[in-house]
DNA sequence: TCAGTGACTCCCC
DNA sequence: CGGGGAGCCACTG
């Protein structure tokens, strides 16, 4: 029996990778998480590696639209979850349920910028 | 190969 | 300020 093979690293894998970098108590948006990885226009993609089944390890609850607001659809519970979490975090929800994103929001290094922006491109060489 | 599917963003009215 | 619509991108069957 041949050993099932970690699958090739892909958009999604980066997309974790970036997100497990946010540190608690901080936020990112999708369009930012695209755009470290190189595809600004990639927001889209980035909420579906997250919507996906992911690694136990990743913040998922960190990652908001742009306004600042929990963006997931479908059962009620899931958007639930993800402010329970965010709120356990000290991240602070305003009256309309969005969060102040110039207070929270996660800022990477450059160095982590330079090493991102590596990574995209290399979807296409694989 | 190709159309369908989103946990997105912008732009326009 | 808000709703509608089109663009965008990676993944899937």
């Amino acid at each position: 029996m041949p050993a099932a093979r970690p699958p090739a690293p892909s958009f999604y894998s980066y997309v974790y990778e970036v997100v497990r970098a946010v540190p608690r108590g901080c936020v990112v948006n999708y369009g930012q998480v695209a755009s470290w990885l190189g595809s600004p226009r990639a927001a889209r993609a980035v909420g579906y590696a997250l919507a996906a089944r992911l690694p136990d390890d990743v913040p998922w609850q960190r990652v908001v639209n742009a306004k600042g607001e929990i963006s997931i659809g479908g059962a009620a519970w899931r958007p639930d979850e993800q402010r329970r979490r965010l709120r356990a975090e000290g991240i602070r929800f305003n009256r309309h349920g969005a969060i102040d994103l110039r207070a929270v929001a996660f800022v990477p290094s450059a160095t982590q910028r330079r090493r991102w922006a590596r990574l995209g491109p290399r979807i296409h060489q694989i």
